[in-house]
DNA sequence: AAAAATTGAATGATTATTCAATACAAAACT
DNA sequence: AGTTTTGTATTGAATAATCATTCAATTTTT
């Protein structure tokens, strides 16, 4: 009844948007409710009523509580993916510049908080039982180990860094990044943002010696 | 009555001994449970089944389910502790070897394997919303770290190594481990555990240049 | 008025927990 | 030594709660 309201608003639109609405408010809804319940917690019931939908419409929209999670999963997975995209395919800018970017963007608030990777983690948790959340989470990894590669060869060429290979350095980053994920996760005091992305930062230096930006 | 067949086999012991063995019994069945089915699918049915006693008996043995994972949790964590403190007690090591030792383990197939991987995710996924798995697994970190702290100092003194600070080396250390059993449980095919190690030494290597035994 | 969207109560399956009944071992008694 | 009694360990069926899913009824849009 009050949604019925909320959707008069937008009516001019095409039925499209309006079922996009939907479909979106019980994505966030998801979300949100694993964030603040975690996974095993996470019904049906919950999410419809954060969403401010009924339960029966809530599975009738997705055909099945295991296919609205599956969405959810992809559409934070493909939030990731555009943020660290943009920055990838940014033109004219130094490989040095551009790596520092995409750290600051991977312990950006935004990216980086409790609520976050607390649900990256329930669904890292389900991917040896569930084939279509590893499904959804190598081909994101791929995608971004790809270019996280190509970007350090650039590097290793402009500074004539022998040592380490491309897939070396790429691969230590992306450990790192998921172990202080992790962390964040645990103890959020200590493991700030800011200290994060510092170590991180660090991690380059030791392998960059000469390069000042990553101090 | 299988179960009293089994137990009279052993009835020279003492009372307590019997206790043990079937409160063991489920701890380990629950760990098998979790890594095969999942936290989100172990249920007090199939583990009791796979310890072999009864439903009932596996409820009041532990008092509660929850009461039974967190015992699990301890259990793995206990196990995993005294796996690196036997490595930090060792008489008349030299540090680097002794840090060397400590990467071993930390990627030994009886520690890193997919099967204890996915416990332990499964277990970290819920620590946001269950305070008595966030305090078992903080107080194992903070110990491991302690001591790691200390043998990195020991080791920068060594190597007179001053431009990163022993916090520094052992938190970057920490999560690249923590991201790279991550990533195991991923793609066990190309995470191998003589993968993740070398990689991990080859960071030590970056950090201590003129050590020729991280290569 | 017809079609589409949405509701919410009913259903059936699953599951932790309980507990009366049973099996067993040890102790007490012939 | 054998029998009975007592206490403890263990069972498994019953219970009650939770939850995904369904669908007939209602509301909204066209």
């Amino acid at each position: 009844m009050m949604k019925a309201l909320v959707n008069k608003k937008s009516s001019e639109q095409a039925s499209e948007t309006e079922i996009s609405v939907n479909h979106q408010k019980l994505i966030d809804a998801t979300i949100e409710t694993i964030a603040k319940r975690g996974l095993a917690d996470t019904t049906i019931a919950h999410v419809a009523k954060r969403a401010k939908v009924s339960q029966g419409y809530a599975n009738f929209r997705f055909k099945s509580k295991d296919n609205l999670l599956i969405s959810s999963l992809q559409y934070l997975s493909d939030e990731y993916k555009k943020s660290w995209q943009k920055i990838f395919e940014e033109k004219n800018i130094d490989p040095i510049d551009r790596i520092i970017r995409i750290v600051q963007n991977d312990f950006s608030s935004k990216i980086a908080n409790r609520n976050k990777i607390s649900v990256w983690i329930a669904f890292y948790s389900e991917v040896k039982f569930r084939p279509s959340y590893l499904t959804i989470c190598q081909r994101q990894d791929e995608i971004y180990s790809q270019q996280m590669e190509k970007l350090v060869s650039e590097i290793n060429n402009i500074t004539s860094q022998k040592e380490f290979t491309p897939k070396e350095v790429s691969e230590t980053y992306h450990s790192m990044v998921d172990g202080l994920w992790q962390r964040i996760l645990f103890d959020p005091k200590i493991y700030t943002n800011e200290f994060c992305k510092n170590l991180v930062l660090k991690y380059f230096k030791s392998i960059y010696v000469n390069e000042d930006r990553f101090a």
